[in-house]
RNA sequence: GGCCACGUGGCGGAGUGGUUACGCAGCGGACUGCAAAUCCGCGUACGGGGGUUCGAUUCCCUCCGUGGCCUCCA
């Protein structure tokens, strides 16, 4: 008997039990990066989330009844500023997709590294240009968008309950704006669909009778993808929390008034913020870590625990001191684990996960596995969580302190050191295993008599 | 200024209207020639103030603190 999966959604505020609109098919559809620099420790978040959320729904609804979409935003200002900033003597557009496929890549190998899975659809912005052309059009033609001075705009008047999702009341954000109004605007909140292309941008045939090329806004791309890959009303549509408004209010907004339906995504889960050792991240701070980097001191298993030691719906810090005890926590339960994995997570485990995601409590389950007869439920439960010896055996290797001596003049020092503590000669045995230990081997003296070494760290 | 979230023991971090979260660190014990590793055991908490209640860390109000968002790159 599985237990019933119950999440919180943005759009009630409250936890719902969970139920796929198709329950051959469950559908989930997540903001991926816009490919324009390395992805930062904040990005991976959502990533790591939502493939918890995919394992989840995978195991309880059967693999291939489950379709997770994640996108690659190829088209924007900021991958433009990039790519004229990287390559400036090259034409903008081979700038460009240098910058894309470069990012896209190193993105694909931080993944790779965090044991994330692959979603069933990772699809393109600029692969699905028509799509969005069609959903413009559709969007004129039923009055809820407008083209004026080469650009179309969606009419946020058009939708009476626009803001529903970020719970922003219009009056309220007409009189908190600080920001300029476009003169083409009909209303101050109206936002960009479509907007005419610079001479050397990305251009594409425009819709709506404009007659110079064109491109799309920010939102409309994930409108567009959802629909071509999930269809017009899909289960989950997960991001970040700073993705809520504009990005997902507006997605939301275009897809239901172009498909005339009351929700796009049933459910809309969103993680929480991350911070770096108690600070904003930010490039002038000094602190913006990237995958990457991070990968450099600390294998990816020991990043994926260390994401979901807290709730995803809670801030969270990450601090160098919280890296270390993922690691040691890992390094603990990746020693008890060593036999046959179960091939499913343990039922506590599962059952706090169902719990809306409930990490926290799901690893103090694993915890009390290590204290009993839980070994084979505990390997089974790592891997269903995504963290694979192998892969973390894999990085120590190839990130090992170079020590200074071989490992057979350990093991003859280790032989010379039981010799002398046979003969009561300790100070003889405490020097061996004092300067073993000055050259990075510390030495572990076994309760069944044998002496083992392992590289400190 | 508007909207929203968060504030738990030395640290990290769940949860709950009235019984132990859990982990790390710390302390005590076992083991050890002594340590380390390992095993067993132990402790301190719910930002300030008010209210509701027989009873609040848990609900309400308020204050303080931290953080996020407030669109077409301004």
């Amino acid at each position: 008997m599985l237990p019933e999966l119950k999440l919180y959604n943005t759009l009630t505020r409250q936890r719902e039990a969970f139920a796929p609109l198709d329950p051959k098919l469950v559908r989930m559809y997540v903001c991926g990066p816009t490919v324009y620099d390395l992805a930062h420790i904040g990005n991976a978040r959502p990533v790591i989330v939502f493939d918890l959320v995919y394992r989840l729904l995978r195991h309880l609804y059967g693999p291939s009844h489950v379709k997770y979409v994640r996108n690659i935003t190829d088209v924007d200002d900021k991958i433009n500023a990039r790519a004229a900033q990287e390559y400036p003597g090259l034409d903008l557009n081979e700038a460009i997709a240098k910058v894309t496929f470069s990012t896209e890549a190193q993105f694909h190998d931080d993944l790779e590294a965090l044991g994330v899975l692959h979603p069933d659809v990772e699809p393109r912005a600029t692969e699905h240009i028509a799509e969005m052309r069609d959903l413009i059009e559709r969007l004129v033609a039923s009055g809820h968008a407008y083209v004026a001075e080469d650009h179309v705009l969606f009419s946020v008047p058009s939708m009476p309950d626009y803001g529903r999702l970020s719970n922003r009341p219009l009056e309220d954000m007409i009189a908190g704006a600080r920001v300029d109004v476009a003169p083409y605007k009909r209303d101050a909140m109206d936002f960009v669909l479509w907007k005419p292309s610079k001479i050397g941008e990305p251009g594409w045939p425009s819709p709506s009778g404009i007659a110079v090329p064109g491109r799309p806004g920010w939102h409309i791309e994930c409108s567009a993808m959802s629909w071509k890959h999930l269809g017009e009303t899909f289960d989950i549509h997960g991001g970040g929390i700073d993705l809520v408004f504009p990005h997902h209010e507006n997605e939301l907004a275009q897809s239901r008034c172009a498909f005339h339906t009351g929700v796009m995504a049933k459910l809309w889960m969103h993680n929480g913020f991350l911070q770096v050792e108690g600070e904003k991240m930010s490039k002038s701070l000094g602190n913006f870590v990237t995958i990457r980097d991070l990968l450099a001191d600390w294998p990816g298993d020991v990043l994926r625990l260390n994401m979901l030691k807290t709730h995803y719906r809670q801030p969270i810090d990450w601090t160098v001191k919280g890296l270390e005890e993922s690691a040691r926590t890992l390094e603990q339960w990746f020693d008890i684990a060593t036999t046959e994995a179960h091939p499913r997570p343990a039922p506590a485990v599962l059952e706090a996960l169902c719990d809306d995601l409930n990490t926290p409590k799901a690893i103090a389950e694993m915890h009390a596995l290590k204290d009993h007869a839980g070994k084979k439920a505990l390997a089974g439960t790592l891997a269903f969580l995504g963290f694979e010896p192998a892969r973390l055996a894999a990085w120590s290797a190839a990130h090992a302190p170079v020590l200074a001596i071989s490992e057979q003049e350990i093991e003859s020092r280790i032989a010379e050191r039981i010799a002398a503590r046979r003969n009561r000669d300790f100070a003889a045995s405490d020097r061996i295993r004092d300067e073993l230990l000055a050259q990075g081997v510390a030495l572990k003296d076994n309760k069944d008599g044998s002496t083992t070494w392992e590289a400190k760290r």
